[in-house]
DNA sequence: GGTCTTTTTTGACATATATCAAAAATCCCC
DNA sequence: GGGGATTTTTGATATATGTCAAAAAAGACC
């Protein structure tokens, strides 16, 4: 979505076209705006075991991810604890640290090598104030990303680990191959042994 | 808001300025706007043990609580789980039904005597057309609520029943006092017998 | 104020899932 | 392609919390 990006290789436009088509399915995007899209977000790249954002640190970014899979996770008494993860086509920030603007619970790492468009913390209020129409961009996500998250407390509320599990392989299939069982199992909330028992059933 | 709120008695006027005032402390509300919201929206009353929306019906409306206490719950195997607590100053409605428009899971129903502001849908969205910087509005909400909804699920993954009974108690003393041990328990994601032996330490 | 209903507490027991430990399988890299 | 690291599986046991049932307490209503 840069500068780079867009005088870039096919490869890269390619990409960028991504993000641009995925805010162009929520608004319409003029030409104007994506001028402006391409001046405040940035094409990153990550490699696996990587990064993003580490714990206690400010999250002052959001990702959106063109390629790749990244996954959030906070340490509970040491251990890892994943809490989410983001595929292709969708968005990743810690967001208690970006909206609040506090230190960050959690670590964004790469499961696999990402490829990401980077949008800032200020980039996106002077988007708000320059282009008063992603304010609802900017809601419309929030709003589809709480739905996804009151889904899954009540999953994790009144399932069983078997039931949880069930439904991850329904709502998330290809994540099945692309993460390990330990980070399964702490998303849904159980240990890693009780995951590979249901899984041996 | 409405036409018989504003003309009403000193008490409604004095409602009415909860639900403007906590607009006005998230953005900046023009004389204009407030005649907006005054037309689009409607003070009304339930009475305690009556419900607002009722599981698989459609949940069009969204309540500011200006007095008493709602809750919403839905079912799970026979026995009412309760999602939510909403108390004077805070938004209530099914949030996927709402904006999903799809049948809502949950009932909402008064715990106590409630005076609530009342704003549809539909409503909100040509408010959100002829005033955009109410989109903000959404945005910000909508971002408070998701980060209340993010503290909830990690609290429920990684929490003992006694810690998210702990955290409850200093997160809404008032609570304590206003809704029933069996509502407690099923917010917690536990039996009503756990939390009563807890609370016996 | 007394009865009926609802809520809370208490008890005995069941069970899903955690914990700890070690073996087996898989992955990774020189 | 072999050896060390990591991940997954399997086993034995522990434990927090659930379930069912009934008593006690609190609340509601005539």
């Amino acid at each position: 979505m840069n500068f780079e990006c867009v005088q870039g290789s096919d490869f890269y436009l390619a990409l960028c076209m991504t993000f641009l088509t995925h805010l162009s399915s929520i608004i319409t995007v003029s030409k104007k705006l994506e001028t402006e899209l391409n001046a405040i977000t940035k094409q990153i790249t990550i490699s696996k075991n990587e990064s993003l954002v580490d714990i206690d640190n400010r999250c002052s970014d959001m990702y959106f991810v063109e390629k790749g899979l990244l996954r959030g996770y906070y340490l509970d008494d040491g251990k890892e604890i994943t809490n989410w993860f983001a595929q292709e086509g969708e968005f990743a920030t810690c967001f208690y640290a970006f909206v609040a603007a506090k230190p960050s619970f959690e670590t964004i790492e790469a499961i696999e090598d990402c490829t990401l468009t980077q949008i800032s913390y200020s980039g996106l209020q002077s988007l708000y104030l320059k282009f008063p129409e992603t304010e609802r961009l900017g809601r419309i996500i929030t709003e589809t990303y709480y739905i996804k998250l009151e889904e899954r407390l009540l999953s994790l509320q009144f399932k069983t680990a078997k039931e949880r599990y069930q439904n991850f392989i329904l709502s998330k299939p290809s994540l099945l191959q692309r993460t390990s069982l330990g980070q399964i199992a702490s998303y849904l909330g159980i240990t890693q042994e009780t995951l590979s028992r249901i899984r041996a059933e």
